[in-house]
DNA sequence: TAGATTGTTAATCGATTAACAATC
DNA sequence: TAGATTGTTAATCGATTAACAATC
């Protein structure tokens, strides 16, 4: 069983769609811990969650055996592990590309730091800007990128600039040997498989709302994305 | 052909994955527009978009034939017409429930008012705001927002307050006859299925990025959301 | 007409749900 | 031990891909 749990707890192809559950399930297990609750039954969750407590005991067993049988799941326990596949045992060092109104949004948001989410440099083409202050951040200037990712051990670039530059600043970020792209910009970037993107597609999501509004009902309203 | 077609136009029961990719398509498309490009094949799009030609050809067959064989699918047709499936020859009226960092930013973004989703109010509950300007929408008290969603044929009211607040605000945007919420509180909303909910949940999908950092690739990195 | 490419049916693949044996 | 609930296998459902007949 040890090996097998060892195996699993970094195991491959584990599909996006388990994944993009992950954080839900951490957010809904906070909660009940906030409350001080201890134990948790699948089907406790599943009527919280409204997902099927098959589905949140096939998730969970991805990743191996987190829960007791004839008990149900220790809520802190699952938590901190849960936590830990989701890298948040861990910091992260990231920039903002980009200081419009949305990076400065995301600067000034503080739950990412929370969770150890830490901005360490925001980047802007307006000279205009350079040498203002966001939050603790002084506004650098785009030639400063690559340098300043080699030095600071940064993970994570944030990119809310517009879509026009967007690619070559990405090439850049790649480069610069950045690991991940947290992507605002509404266009595809084209970087290699190993540099993980996550889009936040804000457009696409408007329209998206605007279909739904438009045509029939197709399923419930809770969950998705 | 006539009735098939036009029953399919506002067909039932297309799933959400496939509504997923329309704001995609409709992105290329409209490249391919500015391009100058006049017709495209599903197998030249599907070059583009790193997807498979099949599944342009399903998924775009489910809101009826706009296609012709041995041809291939005019660009600017197309285009005009996932453009009409996503409601965005109407226009709608929005209002920011939340004017922190975020409703400011999204206010001060100008793609979505050229895409006809027009920003009619700004609401928050700290006083301090009331009366200041942000674009050019005075900031209102919560307690006007009711009034306000009724008065002015708001669609779609866009929730950028804390969680804590959420639900009891959701609760007050139904019963005023909202249509559609786009929900970037850290929380799920629990109101009835005939309102449309697009949920934006950015903790989410940051952590989803971090787990990618540090489990082996999983897929491509184009594409999903 | 011949060639190209759609629309659509059939096959495959993957994800979700159900069922139940293992076990706490 | 009996009861509860997981972990896991099997069944189902849905989404994607392949294949090809229809037709421009």
């Amino acid at each position: 069983m040890e090996t097998k749990e060892g195996s699993k707890d970094n195991a491959k192809g584990i599909s996006q769609a388990v994944i993009s559950r992950l954080p839900r399930y951490f957010r809904y297990l906070g909660e009940l811990k906030d409350q001080g609750t201890e134990r948790v039954s699948s089907q406790e969750l599943s009527d919280i969650m409204k997902v099927t407590a098959s589905q949140i005991r096939q998730d969970l067993n991805n990743f191996g055996g987190f829960g007791q049988q004839g008990y149900g799941y220790k809520v802190e326990y699952l938590y901190k592990e849960i936590g830990r596949l989701l890298g948040l045992d861990k910091k992260h060092h990231l920039i903002i590309v980009g200081a419009g109104n949305l990076g400065q949004a995301l600067a000034n948001y503080m739950n990412f730091e929370r969770r150890g989410f830490l901005f360490r440099g925001i980047f802007d083409k307006d000279p205009r800007l350079h040498g203002t202050f966001i939050k603790n951040l002084e506004v650098m200037p785009m030639e400063q990128i690559s340098g300043f990712i080699r030095t600071n051990d940064i993970d994570i670039a944030v990119l809310t600039i517009p879509k026009e530059s967007a690619l070559t600043v990405a090439d850049t970020l790649v480069r610069a040997g950045i690991k991940a792209i947290w992507n605002f910009a509404d266009v595809d970037l084209n970087i290699p498989e190993e540099i993980q993107v996550e889009n936040v597609h804000l457009s696409d999501s408007l329209m998206k709302l605007s279909y739904n509004i438009n045509r029939y009902k197709n399923r419930g309203n809770h969950v998705e994305n």
